[in-house]
DNA sequence: GCAGAATAGTTGCGTTTGTCCACTAAAAGT
DNA sequence: ACTTTTAGTGGACAAACGCAACTATTCTGC
């Protein structure tokens, strides 16, 4: 007579996803605190850590100099205030600087300070490798075509398309 | 001579996006972002909204009933206190109940209530429904695609593969 | 040139969320 | 028996985000 094996009624390996296991969101929220946390560890005490925007404004900031925050706000998907807090905090770290825009007197213009662009040149090293580490096992030709589909899909829901 | 068009230095929709351009993380992160607003929007009212785990929770307590709350939290991601706190809220709302495993001490059971079950069958709904919406201009073949390598990751990063 | 609408940014407030850590109890390993 | 591992709990803490209200500036239409 078999033994019952003790243990959880539903081995983790063996549990269904229900609806979810077809669900292209459940995976984008999983996956993305995946992400999130692995890149996290990887930008240990670099001052840009939690990078949830802070990394697209440092890069954005850097390539474009003197873009506005609203501008980057709507890229990254925040509200203005959230943006606004930002700025303030990388103003504090020394990675960028804000001055008012001259054209303009509602807007700012951000730029990147030296320790920014410092900062930027490692960032992009980090994050172009994390990418491709995490996805490593995924063949080449399947990246291509999901970041195809992604970066449409990113566009279309940022209101960058149409 | 051209006249100075006023306006933002970089109009969004021309900014690129530096290196992230090409980062699946990036967009992953974006993507995760927009769909979790639109699925709160979707879930209004429901007792089950800011659905980070919620809804996976609910579901699979539905789908397997004694599962437990450590097999859950390895799925969706959690550390068992949050876990932990999930369920404290889910018992509140009367979706599911907890008891103690027979067989093991340390462990709990998870039970679906009616209530639950029958918000379950609603979000069931909502989620698929959800889920094809926002990714409706994406053709059928590419989904499908994406939903074969996003699951590869995903089980892999869970580490329910291997 | 003026009134009203729209835009950029700031601030306060509240809420949520999650992580870290320490602790208890039970089970498994040796 | 002794030690290690696993399941779950509870507290403290921090950070982040959104909303709403407010100011200042610019734009639109008349």
């Amino acid at each position: 007579m078999p033994v019952k094996k003790k243990g959880p009624p539903y081995p983790v390996e063996t549990v269904g996803l229900d609806v979810l296991e077809d669900t292209l969101s459940f995976y984008i929220r999983s996956i993305n605190i995946a992400l999130s946390r692995d890149l996290d560890d990887r930008l240990e005490g670099l001052d840009v850590a939690r990078g949830t925007g802070k990394i697209t404004t440092l890069l954005l900031v850097d390539s474009h100099p003197g873009i506005r925050p609203s501008v980057i706000a709507q890229l990254i998907m925040r509200d203005r205030s959230a943006m606004g807090r930002l700025v303030d905090q990388m103003i504090e770290h020394e990675l960028i600087t804000r001055q008012a825009a001259p054209d303009d007197g509602r807007a700012q213009e951000l730029h990147i300070t030296p320790k920014g662009a410092d900062l930027a040149r490692k960032v992009r090293k980090i994050a172009t490798k994390q990418s491709s580490d995490f996805f490593a096992d995924v063949p080449e030709k399947d990246q291509k075509r999901l970041l195809d589909i992604l970066r449409r899909v990113y566009r279309r829901t940022a209101g960058l398309d149409q």
